[in-house]
DNA sequence: TAAAATTAGTTAGCTAAACAACTATTTTTT
DNA sequence: AAAAAATAGTTGTTTAGCTAACTAATTTTA
């Protein structure tokens, strides 16, 4: 039965928190993804990194956080400029534009969370990350 | 801190859970996505139903169902026909081909299955299920 | 130091999710 | 029976994930 299918069941419900979230987003008038605002919380977390250590932080290929990123970039949310020590390398940081919306938008993020965990005893929050966790382990090989 | 995001482990999860199969399948040389595979297996439990059906399954939108379901017939897995009694409808069947491959499949996806959730007791297993279903249950409205 | 390997990031191509807008058909309402 | 509403499916657009192939810069190594 496809409905018993733990797969199933931890997808759909990625894609509903995704879509929950969104939605109060855009009630809000706030023009960005929830997968953005992962990206722009790391970097807020850590001024001045780099994509690689974004793309580490939240398990995503290169290429993914480069349009991210560059999506970002184009809001001006971020400024994106190369590091004068290694020319590879960008260098990552949250514009006044940023800053704002990190403001405005902690309190709702919260509030999504929240909503979502609603209900949840301390415990079962905790169960849930480290069955998710044996799972991940489970296929890292 | 954003590795104790609860969206964050769910999603990371399913994608490091889709990631692994899809190793799998192409190691075998399987042409086939795990989500198209979750489609297939619903039409060949439900033979001759029609693409809504599917997507209540699957909770995936109209748009997202008919393309994968082209996608299944453009391989030949499944047949695809108009309802005689209601030309909106289509009919959606899986051809030999397709049911060679559902034969070749299911020890496949079992052995995936019983992977991820190696070592996880019934009990997490159930509580996991519990937990998932009260986090959509609190976003649903 | 020159060649080889590694690292950071981008571009291209494919699948899928979500939304909006659309066509065509069937059902309901008046 | 005709108009309106509902239903089934498609097409277009955007974002994101993943692979592969690429450029450019830096580091390693021979």
């Amino acid at each position: 039965m496809i409905n018993n299918n733990t797969y199933f069941q931890i997808e759909l419900t990625a894609r509903r928190i995704r879509q929950y979230g969104q939605n109060v987003l855009k009630s809000q008038g706030i023009d960005i993804t929830i997968e953005q605002w992962l990206v722009l919380n790391v970097i807020n977390e850590n001024e001045y990194t780099n994509q690689i250590y974004v793309g580490e932080k939240l398990v995503k290929d290169k290429p993914t956080i480069s349009r991210m990123v560059n999506q970002l970039e184009k809001k001006e949310f971020i400024i994106k400029t190369t590091s004068f020590k290694d020319s590879r390398k960008a260098e990552l940081s949250i514009s006044k534009k940023g800053k704002k919306l990190i403001n405005n938008l902690y309190p709702i993020i919260e509030q999504i969370r929240l909503t979502g965990l609603n209900e949840l005893s301390k415990t079962e929050k905790e169960n849930i990350r480290i069955i998710l966790e044996k799972i991940r382990k489970n296929l890292d090989h």
